[in-house]
DNA sequence: ACCAGAATGAGTATTTATACCTATTTTTCG
DNA sequence: CGAAAAATAGGTATAAATACTCATTCTGGT
């Protein structure tokens, strides 16, 4: 059983690959002696482990989106299928449409932005612990928006292909169509289609949205 | 004087707009005695009044790089002009070249990753006030890179002037030249001519490698 | 009060990207 | 083997960005 036991304090999972962050929120949660954290991991991978190995210990994760090896969004969307009564506050220095969609479709519980306020931290993983969500001020309109465009949230995260991400790369050091054509040797209606399909597949208006996306992920 | 006591703490000024690093910084800092925090600023522009009415009373500043208003890199400089006896830490997320040498160029006394280990962190404070350097691990590489490829490091910082960033912030949030006349109550006109001058500024052939710049620096 | 830089706005032309559509060939995988 | 996904390529529009020129107003700093 992943319940919580109703009297207990929130049991926090913590998940960074920062020291920083990781000391920081374990000091700013300390305020309140409701939260007990009980693991801090790296990465992903050794979140996931943790919680295979005392899945009815957990009550909230707190987690980063980018992660070496499994990422925050990956990590989320895990926990949400195998321990669905874990809660996931999403930790993240972005608020970028595409990203804040896909944890949308991983069903996390909240976002967080890394700028957020101590009140704001503690309010956050409090609501969620509760059943609740929390969004950070900031993203409320991206959200809204996200809504009105297509109703239910789709499940699918989009991966670029190796070759979408070769054009993408060429297009980050500043090639127009034709360039990466030349270089590429295809033809320019080809990089044009390329450069189409990864918009629709991040859900971008411009190549710059999936500039900053990949960016993030640290695709490029 | 900007001198510091010979027998007393370290005295050291907090830059960074996350709270969460501030509050990371601290916790770790506490574990030693010898430091002792007097300020803590969320951007540089704060910083350089706390400096500018405590000059005596700061050893050393650590400051993040992405910062509102005024950058770590300017904050950087501005100490090594003004107040050359007060040592400087910089804190940031990524190892770009770039960056680096922009803070070699800024005469930074150390430049610390922010997935350093809690005893670099420590480490790196006590060499620094000590009149040391500190460098993680990860980036000396890049700076016997730069010593080689080119004597002395030029100074080629440009800087984007207030209504230039607040246009980038809305180009890199997908906005139209249009849209974001509309949102700034100004002509298309100007706004396109804000982006010609930020492409001439940075040397870039187009918007999307004045992004990529912009978010390296963290200017977004 | 002055100067420099910033911010504002316009004209005109060209290049590039985006939005639709269709279609064929190649590769990958169960 | 067959289905699905990826890569290829073309057509036809429109929307947007870029490259140059110039000029005016506003604002911060010595």
């Amino acid at each position: 059983m992943d319940q919580q036991p109703p009297t207990g304090p929130i049991r926090i999972l913590l998940a960074d690959d920062h020291t920083l962050i990781l000391d920081g929120i374990s000091s700013i949660l300390a305020a309140a002696e409701t939260n007990k954290i009980v693991a801090a991991c790296a990465n992903g991978a050794e979140a996931k482990d943790y919680i295979r190995n005392n899945s009815g210990n957990v009550d909230l994760v707190i987690t980063d989106i980018s992660m070496p090896i499994t990422t925050g969004v990956e990590l989320c969307r895990w926990i949400k299928q195998e321990h669905s009564t874990i809660k996931v506050l999403i930790l993240s220095m972005y608020s970028s449409p595409a990203i804040i969609k896909e944890c949308l479709a991983a069903e996390a519980d909240g976002y967080l932005l890394k700028d957020a306020s101590r009140e704001d931290i503690l309010l956050a993983v409090s609501r969620v612990a509760d059943g609740g969500t929390f969004f950070s001020q900031q993203i409320l309109p991206i959200i809204s928006n996200q809504l009105k465009k297509e109703g239910p949230v789709e499940q699918d995260t989009y991966t670029l292909s190796k070759r979408e991400k070769e054009v993408l790369q060429l297009i980050a050091n500043e090639h127009t169509s034709e360039e990466i054509a030349n270089i590429l040797f295809i033809s320019k209606k080809t990089v044009d289609n390329h450069r189409q399909n990864m918009l629709e597949k991040s859900g971008c208006k411009t190549t710059i949205g999936l500039l900053k996306y990949a960016m993030q992920q640290q695709i490029l």
